[in-house]
DNA sequence: GTTAAATATGAATGAATTTTCATTATTGTT
DNA sequence: AACAATAATGAAAATTCATTCATATTTAAC
């Protein structure tokens, strides 16, 4: 999970950011408003913890401009200030949510993993690398260009990103993906996967869908 | 937006009722967490808030229940305990904040307003009198069962019901519906309101596509 | 290496959808 | 009421998509 920081107070942006990298995830530390919206302008991230009071650019500015950019982006404000009205205001303005310092590390990762799962579990696009299904115009983007995909060879990719990594046997798949009680005499599946990795190694360059010998598929993660 | 508060102090119950009864948001109150479950399993609500410490069910056993039956209402706990472990357990339990008391009612309604935000703004479904799109599953479901529409025929009527209530040109809907680049040389548009209309008497008895001669389109609401 | 099972593939079929077109019906205007 | 413009309709044509089938290739086990 990428993280973003901007906080000027350089002892707590590396306690953080030893913390998080604990946990496994990479930070970026942003000095000030500024840098931050310089960052954010080329990288996506999962999370972005903002300080109130930055040189510059301040916290509540930052946050001010992604949502007018139209980042739904997680953002959880970071800061000694703990008056109702600046909370208030941070929550208004569109922030997630609003920590007042000292606060405990658990706390704020906790509340982070709450704000995350929330935009993902509702968010309408699936991502696996470079590849974002739009899962409300079903479409297929990468950055060489669009796949244009059948409505079976989407609700199939679909199924192998959702559970890409393991080993999907057939028979889950035709259930998910053609219904429940649809039972294949013949080899709809391996014809659908045929023309899917067609599709996506015309854009890709390789192919990421494994065949298990008599187990089943395997959506390759690096 | 319809609120549920469980909470067993009365006085707490009732301050936020009256408060939330000012902003025009109807409340209903549990005493317990036994009824505030047996509320749910009827009725629905746009958030949820509840007293940690309560009799008979406590508040993160129904929010546990809640996440459990796979709802994602958005859930703030509300309660005195205000140690760091009692709110990480509550957030990895699904809650989207807690909120500790004493509290500003402000700043919970602000809180109120940022989680229902998030979720509102991130819904999967359009909804219109007793008809629901299913903007993922492009599905169709009335009380009276569901409408299978054709691809077309579906971002007809997605297009229709947001734009409900206001004359829609028949070039608008064709840039939207068709693409931008599309200009018929034809009465596509005509034919697959056609065919949409035929749909939806069918299972809703009366027609809600009104032609406004000369102008377009119009989604009735009554 | 052989073999049998499993998987892949190209082409053909069948079904559903989208679009076209000719005709009929409706609307607003005079 | 007559007219012209607009919209609705049924049926046909064109296109796209899903599925089937026969054949080829790959795989694991012997």
């Amino acid at each position: 999970m990428e993280i973003l920081i901007a906080e000027d107070d350089e002892q707590i942006a590396n306690s953080l950011r030893k913390n998080f990298a604990e946990d496994g995830n990479p930070v970026m530390i942003a000095k000030d408003g500024e840098e931050a919206i310089h960052f954010l302008k080329s990288i996506s991230f999962d999370v972005i913890l903002l300080d109130w009071r930055m040189p510059k650019v301040s916290g509540i500015e930052v946050c001010r401009y992604i949502r007018e950019s139209g980042s739904k982006v997680p953002i959880i404000l970071l800061t000694a200030l703990s008056q109702v009205k600046n909370k208030v205001e941070a929550l208004n303005l569109g922030a997630d949510d609003y920590v007042t310092k000292p606060f405990s590390f658990d706390e704020l990762a906790a509340r982070i993993n709450a704000v995350v799962r929330r935009y993902q579990s509702n968010t309408n696009e699936l991502i696996f690398n470079d590849i974002t299904l739009d899962l409300i115009g079903r479409k297929v983007k990468t950055p060489r260009g669009e796949i244009y995909l059948s409505g079976k060879e989407f609700d199939l990719i679909k199924y192998f990103i959702l559970h890409k990594g393991s080993i999907m046997s057939k028979e889950d798949i035709c259930k998910e993906v053609w219904g429940v009680n649809f039972v294949p005499s013949t080899n709809v599946v391996e014809a659908t996967v045929k023309n899917l990795r067609r599709k996506i190694e015309d854009n890709y360059g390789k192919n990421l869908i494994k065949s298990i010998y008599g187990e089943g598929y395997l959506f390759i993660v690096e």
